[in-house]
RNA sequence: AGGAGCAUAGCUCAGCCUGGUUCAGAGCAUCUGCCUUACAAGCAGAGGGUCACAGGUUCGAAUCCUGUUGCUCCCA
């Protein structure tokens, strides 16, 4: 081929007349690599894009990144202090400099991976979240949300990443069973000589903040503490016993220290009973000046410091091995720390409202369905959007804030003077100061089926209004919450109307021992060096053989073993047909008329199960489907029907143009699995010109098979493969010729096909059978003649095996039959099909019967 | 603590919604025989499951209901 497809812009759309069919792709990091999750979810995108085209779809599939604030800023500060530069000693715009130099460089790596995937995406469309338009809409909709009411500022408990010096959201966080230590500490009741009250905690340092202790009001133990206060250790500090339903009684003493600046339920009570709240941390995770000692201390090695201090003060009771869940930071891997912070917030409940609702009734279609009510679940029990980020990577917060913390909204600095003064406020331009922080990038990201068609710039454009909205979404489970909903939310706050109709949602990729495929577990494949071992069509072909929608996909590299084989298997038909025997001879033409008149059929038959898979999304099933109509029926049996015999030299045009024609179908039908090879194939086949791409070439069209015709050939292949057996377990070499004897019943239309499959020297009819094999196929009875040594009472056995067998079942049926309940309620095709099952079985048990007969 | 889901052949999964298809199917793996001029990355065959367990509903249960056990995910 003289350029790629790619070059030629096959893959490119613009609105026409013809229906869209439009994906978006999940933004990858830009600065990521391609991983397995990558693989499979693009696969599926690619696989459904490939089809929609060949369907006559305007198949527009966008790709494009997202700037990930968190990891990207994470990267680029490691680059910078391998340069030995500090972010601190930085500007704002000398390290958004540095940032996207380091975007520029390796931004886009996973673009080109994802080319090598065969992903047919239109990269002229490719979008960036942190390109001009695309912010400008993220910071167009800040202003218009705001302005709604929906976005407030406030002081709230957030994740604090102490590594990344940032507020992370709740889905950022990553909990994890860890073995901690719960250290029992007594607090001296204040005014009394020996009277303690003694609390359980894992983490003691935080005992610095503390300003309550708490206990359940019916808790006896405690009573006589009402109104009294205690003394915190190390600081001394006298704070209130408070009592609270709040606590459970069983739990290490049933008192609780409270902390309301370092936890949430502990805040929550701070709030109830009015309490003072002690930040004893920095941004960093060290010891506050608040905190009064251990000032500037890191706070786990202040945790070791502390309970030695507590113990060598006899403050410390005891300690207890104790399991716990520790959330970490998805992006840094640090201990998240609870910390209360100004953030900025969208108010989730009523804006997500109509989101809910367009799930639950149907109009977004969630794929596989079960994910439904976990939708719903957390939909209606949405917690506020903490939006901001202590970053500098991302669309800054457009906030202003003049000298005595007034704040208004603004897109400029102009705009935000302008607002000031309409508040009364005084201020000027060098007085005023953007907010330092940037939005979270889902605040971006869930804008995405929108601006990608830039339907924030300019609303009426002809892209938006022919794209939006768009067909499928392809995605993890694990992002349902925080990047599908959103968008729904987004689509229907700024489109009034849904993002997408359906939500495919993937599995996760995990190893074959079901563990995540992760960097520190080293057990995830590189999936480039995967594509070079097995080629993109096996690699492709392996992911999906078993990945059932939202079921996870234990990977083993023999999938892509067998998809390689499948590849190789293809490559091995197309060689018999264009350069093998089948281009000099041929059979006879009848044999060539039947076999084609079958393949035709069993083609037509599979394709209409293939569509309705596709119809349900069920794609591993489609690739099953598809693969065994290439290799058991086109590979297995039709070419082995029309593979003329060495030295034969019958020549018949017309069945081996048939033959390239089905072969054509099995190619378009494969490829949107296998765009590589089927491509390649496509043209070997014939002298087609640039233009003639198999990926444009139109979808088979399905037609009614002829059933008389498959179910002959089913049974023909009965007759076929119990004479592979025999020869099998006869030990007669497939080189002996054999004699077929039937009965009147027989139809002569396959015989040519059975004296070639199981080299058969002639089918003859005959009245009764004699010494020889006899078998049934259906109802109907064969025989081999077979003079050499046989071993009667094996041959006495088996059929003996059989009618036992046969008898047995009869019973079954007849029990049924019998049985005036079933006869009275079951339904007439039932029965009808009791009765058919009565009659084939007592044929059967005569036939055997009389075979016996003559065996004596 | 709560919510959701899963349990079918050695492995990965269909089938279950809507009970009845010759006493459960596939792919891979296994075993047997084949280097047959498209393909040993292959060909032809074979074996393999009391459908997690216990009850119930029904003429009839892998399928519907209840309970038990085990596992996974989500959220505390």
């Amino acid at each position: 081929m003289v350029c790629t497809l790619d070059e030629r812009k096959i893959f490119k759309s613009v609105p026409d007349e013809r229906p869209p069919y439009t994906i978006v792709i999940p933004p990858p990091n830009v600065t990521g690599v391609l991983h397995m999750g990558h693989m499979l979810n693009n696969t599926i995108q690619d696989v459904l894009i490939r089809r929609a085209r060949m369907l006559g779809k305007n198949a527009c599939w966008v790709p494009g990144t997202d700037h990930a604030s968190i990891a990207t800023e994470a990267k680029v500060v490691q680059m910078l202090r391998d340069r030995g530069i500090k972010k601190s000693d930085l500007t704002r715009d000398e390290f958004l400099k540095y940032a996207w130099e380091w975007k520029e460089k390796y931004g886009g790596i996973i673009l080109e991976q994802l080319k090598k995937l065969g992903c047919s995406c239109d990269w002229d469309r490719t979008r960036f979240t942190m390109e001009d338009d695309l912010s400008e809409a993220v910071i167009d909709v800040f202003i218009d949300l705001c302005n709604k009411g929906y976005i407030y500022r406030g002081l709230r408990m957030v994740n604090w990443d102490p590594a990344g010096l940032t507020a992370v959201s709740d889905e950022e966080v990553i909990h994890k069973d860890v073995n901690s230590k719960l250290y029992y500490v007594r607090y001296k009741i204040d005014g009394t000589a020996d009277e303690w009250i003694t609390i359980a905690t894992v983490p003691p340092e935080t005992i610095l903040g503390d300003t309550a202790v708490c206990v359940h009001p019916e808790d006896e133990r405690y009573a006589h503490l009402k109104g009294k206060f205690c003394i915190i250790p190390i600081v001394n500090r006298r704070v209130p016993i408070i009592f609270d339903d709040y606590i459970d009684k069983e739990f290490g003493t049933g008192a609780l220290k409270v902390t309301p600046a370092h936890d949430i339920n502990d805040y929550n009570l701070g709030l109830k009973h009015k309490l003072e709240v002690i930040d004893t941390l920095t941004p960093d995770g060290k010891m506050s000046e608040a905190a009064g000692h251990y000032i500037g201390e890191d706070r786990f090695v202040v945790r070791k410091k502390i309970a030695k201090d507590l113990e060598a003060s006899g403050h410390l009771v005891k300690t207890e091995d104790y399991k716990n869940k520790v959330g970490y930071s998805e992006r840094t891997d640090a201990v998240i720390e609870p910390r209360l912070s100004l953030q900025w917030f969208v108010n989730m409940p009523e804006i997500s409202k109509p989101a809910l609702e367009a799930v639950v009734n149907g109009n977004i279609k969630l794929i596989p369905d079960k994910f439904i009510s976990t939708y719903r679940y957390w939909m209606e029990n949405v917690k506020d959007w903490c939006i901001s980020r202590q970053l500098w990577w991302g669309q800054r917060i457009p906030a202003w804030y003049d000298e005595s913390g007034n704040f208004v909204v603004a897109k400029t600095s102009q705009e935000a003077l302008a607002k000031f003064a309409e508040k009364n406020i005084k201020t000027n331009a060098s007085a005023i100061k953007q907010d330092d922080d940037v939005l979270d990038t889902w605040f971006s990201s869930w804008l995405w089926p929108i601006s990608v068609f830039d339907g924030f710039k300019d609303p009426e454009n002809k892209d938006i209004k022919y794209y939006y909205p768009t067909n499928d979404l392809v995605t993890a489970p694990e992002i349902l919450f925080f990047w599908v909903a959103r968008m729904i939310i987004a689509g229907l706050e700024y489109r009034n109307d849904i993002p997408f109709e359906r939500v495919y949602l993937t599995g996760i990729v995990r190893d074959k021992l079901g563990r995540k495929m992760s960097k520190s577990l080293g057990n995830s494949p590189d999936p480039l060096e995967l594509i070079e071992k097995y080629g993109a069509d096996g690699v492709r072909v392996g992911m999906l053989l078993s990945s059932p929608a939202g079921n996870d996909l234990l990977f083993d590299e023999s999938y892509c073993e067998q998809g390689r084989n499948f590849a190789n298997k293809m490559w091995n038909a197309f060689r018999l047909i264009k350069t093998g025997s089948l281009t000099h001879h041929c059979v006879n033409p009848e044999t060539g008329r039947i076999a084609t008149a079958w393949m035709k059929s069993k083609l037509n038959e599979q394709l209409a199960l293939i569509n309705d898979s596709y119809d349900k999304m069920r794609i591993s099933e489609v690739l099953m489907i598809k693969y065994k109509l290439f290799w058991d029926d086109f590979c297995a049996w039709y070419l082995e029907m029309i593979k003329p015999a060495y030295g034969s030299v019958a020549v018949d045009t017309e069945t081996y143009n048939t033959t390239i024609d089905i072969f054509e179908n099995l190619l378009q039908i494969l490829h949107p699995f296998m765009p590589f090879l089927t491509e390649e194939l496509w043209h070997e086949l014939k002298n087609r010109n640039n233009r003639d791409c198999i990926i444009v070439s139109t979808w088979p069209k399905q037609s009614s098979p002829d059933n008389a015709i498959l179910e002959g050939m089913t049974h023909a292949q009965n007759i076929i493969s119990t004479l592979r057996t025999f020869r099998n377990e006869k030990g007669i070499s497939p080189k002996t010729q054999l004699q077929l004897l039937t009965k009147d019943k027989h139809q002569t239309t396959f015989d040519d096909i059975i004296l070639k499959l199981a080299n058969v020297s002639s089918i003859d009819k005959a009245e009764s059978f004699d010494k020889g094999f006899a078998f049934m196929a259906g109802t109907q009875e064969y025989a081999i003649p077979f003079d050499q040594h046989i071993d009667t009472a094996a041959e006495r056995l088996r059929i003996e095996k059989e009618i036992a067998y046969n008898k047995g079942f009869l019973d079954t049926v007849m029990k049924k039959l019998g049985n005036a309940n079933f006869v009275s309620k079951a339904k007439p095709e039932v029965i009808a099909s009791e009765e058919k099952k009565k009659s084939d079985a007592e044929q059967k048990i005569k036939s055997l019967e009389q075979q016996l007969n003559m065996m004596s």
